[in-house]
DNA sequence: TGGGAAGTTTAGAATCATTATAAACTTCTT
DNA sequence: AAGAAGTTTATAATGATTCTAAACTTCCCA
């Protein structure tokens, strides 16, 4: 685990991509990184953050989510059209997605095995490949 | 191939789920059904329908959609916040998504081989594997 | 060390896909 | 043919996200 301490991490790589570190930036980071892995909406890290009496405005959430994806530090799932998840954790690796309840839930790379892809269609490169396992609570 | 009669099939999906076959209804499954596969989204099935002379408004197009989709006529595909994609292809397979143009292509289910699934998690059936390949247009 | 350039934040407006509303219209059943 | 049920539609509403432009910070170096 790197997570002893996880702000060296998110300052050497806000340094690598050019992005100051602002009071906003930092307390963001804090919040998304202390405690483990977690799927978050940009709504949610606003209120975490207000409820954390940190002052940031929506907007900003929404610019440092992008930057921080950008940046290579979360990255950005898209299951529902709704809304999008931020993932904290950026190794390879697949999800759950509850339908009903709209949670994601980590898969590890290793529990899941695709093999046998198809070549890329000429002209381009494969940037990730997602597995995405929706799963429905049974009723009962 | 069983698209000789397309009709038969959309009528009887219709009458399946208790459907109307109203002049909307035919004429935008004529525009989804007539000519293979496609992937197409609310807002240019809409569009289509006008250069076809149909006359059928946003809402019931969005409507229609997503009452085929129930009826296993489509499959709804999210791979980008900001729009949906409805398949014509319902039976299994997969996706490359061209994140620049922002284009599906379809994978055959035998292309990819998907082993080793972890069980769902307790409580939950699955609904449904996605596999997207998310490509990149080379530069250069 | 101070001042300006560059980068950042913000409130609020704007956008855009999608969904809701409720009135007008069709279709079905008898 | 008539009423009930189901549909369509224009229009308004919603909600997530992005834009704007002004105020504020941070950085840099003379």
């Amino acid at each position: 685990m790197e997570t002893s301490r996880p702000f060296a991490r998110v300052l050497e790589q806000l340094r690598k991509a050019d992005l100051r570190p602002t009071r906003q930036r930092l307390a963001l980071a804090k919040l998304l990184f202390e405690n483990g892995y977690r799927h978050i909406t940009a709504e949610a890290l606003h209120e975490e953050a207000a409820a954390a009496d940190v002052r940031v405005s929506l907007a900003t959430v929404y610019n440092t989510l992008h930057q921080f994806t950008e940046a290579g530090l979360l990255r950005e799932i898209v299951v529902d059209g709704t809304r999008s998840y931020f993932d904290t954790n950026t190794s390879d690796h697949h999800h759950f997605f509850h339908e009903v309840s709209g949670r994601l839930e980590d898969i590890a790379a290793e529990q899941i095995v695709v093999s046998e892809l198809p070549p890329a269609p000429s002209g381009t490169t494969v940037a990730r490949v997602d597995v995405i396992i929706r799963v429905t609570e049974d009723t009962q």
